[in-house]
Order: C-alpha cells, then sequence, then structure tokens
DNA sequence: CCCTTGCGCAAGGAGTTGGTTGCAGACGCC
DNA sequence: GGCGTCTGCAACCAACTCCTTGCGCAAGGG
C-alpha cells in the first residue's frame, strides 16, 4: 500500500490537528527516531504512540525504515511543503483580492480629480 | 468569548482536516461571503454550513462581522501565517539537521586527508 | 534455544465529530 | 403588526477517534 500520492491534503490537516502528533513531528524535525524514543517523552502507550506514528505515515508525513528490530521514522519534508503550498495559494488569493481593493480605489480617487 | 488567543495550532490543523471547511477557506481566501453563500455549492443543510463557519470562528481562521441580517464571513489571514510559520519552522529545523549532517561529512572529509 | 526487546494488529469502550431536523431570535419589507 | 429571510442553538444519531489491554511476530543476546 503506497503511502497515499493524492493531494489528500485534508488528511495532512487532520493528521497535524492532535497535539502528540505535532510533537511528534517537531522531534522527527530534529532528526531520525525510533517509535520508541518518540514514545518515552508522553505519558502514553507504547502502541498510542505507534499509531500516531501509523497515521502520520498513512497521509505521507513519515516514513520508516527497517533497522533490525527497529523502525526509525524520518520526517518527509516533501509533504510538509505541500501543505506550505496550499496555504500560500490562500494568503496569494487574500492578498491579490487586497490589491483589487486598492486598484479599485486608486481608480475612484483617479476618478474623483 | 474571544476567538481564542493561544497558539492552539492544533486546533487550526484540526479545522482544515475537513474538505468542507478547506473549501470554505479557499473560497473565503477570495473575498467575503455570507453563510447563505458559503453553504450554496455543497449539498449540505445550511445549518450544517453555519455549524463549519462556527468551528473556523472558534480556532481564528474566520471572524464575522454584522450586516443586518447577514453575517458576512472574512478569512483571518494572519491566522493562516501562524500555520504557515509554525510549518516553517518544522521545515527550517530539518534543513540545518542536513546542514549539520553535511559538516559532519565534512569534518570526516577532512580528517580522512 | 530461550528470553527479552521493539514494534504492530485487533478488540473494546469513552468521548468527539459531522450530519440531520426543529425551533427561536433578529432584521427588512409590506 | 405580520410575514418571509438569514442565521444560530439544542437535541439526537451514526460514524469515527483515541486510548487501553492482550496477543503475535521478528530480531538479538545470553
Amino acid at each position: 500500500m503506497p503511502p497515499v500520492l493524492d493531494d489528500d491534503l485534508d488528511t495532512v490537516f487532520a493528521a497535524l490537528g492532535d497535539r502528540t502528533r505535532m510533537a511528534i513531528i517537531s522531534r522527527l524535525a530534529r532528526g531520525e527516531a525510533t517509535v520508541g524514543e518518540l514514545a518515552e517523552p508522553f505519558d502514553l502507550t507504547h502502541q498510542a504512540v505507534s499509531r500516531h506514528v501509523g497515521i502520520l505515515r498513512r497521509c505521507g508525513l513519515v516514513s520508516q525504515r527497517v533497522d533490525g528490530q527497529r523502525r526509525p521514522c524520518r520526517l518527509d519534508v516533501e509533504r510538509l511543503g505541500e501543505l506550505a503550498g496550499w496555504i500560500g495559494e490562500q494568503q496569494r488569493a487574500w492578498e491579490s483580492r487586497l490589491d483589487r481593493l486598492e486598484d479599485h480605489l486608486a481608480a475612484v480617487r483617479k476618478d474623483r480629480a
């Protein structure tokens, strides 16, 4: 099962809509970590963290490689970039709307002159 | 009740973790719209959309002003910017990690010479 | 070969989400 | 004042989320 290639950005947003998973991502941004290492700072069972990692993996934010019995997790920054891209689009759309508004105001001022 | 000022970024991510709400945000990025206008493109009852707007309002992504019996919604881009900021932090942390790795490799190369 | 360690799957239960319908308040028009 | 429109709240229900416990399986160390 591929880690989902569609632009299911909503699943990525949903995955980050949880403090624990946000913290996991922050941790992984500082470097690879095994599931056990990820679980340590939390007051959660191992399996709960394993599940969170599964969710992050399924939405494409995290990948895992196999190293003996360990399964180090790695952040997929590209996926984060897609999120940032979507947000940027909205911001740009909003700003271009403001531009249009300014154009309009400029036109009005010119008209009045 | 203030629209929440904390950095509850997880609530913002959670709010965007829904296609309908992503679409609403996209719509609002193109300009103000009333709840009725927002509801139109969806195959949903009016109240369902009203609820989605409430969620977006509570997490600080959307604000509403009163215009007679209408309640035009406005995107709060600044809040979007906070999201983008968090994502950017993670990306930078990741990249600086790569930098450190490169430094390490450089040190190794130097050592070998 | 056994035992421990690291990890994931399955089942079950409390809580939350997202939908609906029904009702009520505020405004505009006649 | 009386009526239709725009909107939000309350109640209810199906579906999902997140946690836990229990089990299974593969890898390494004695």
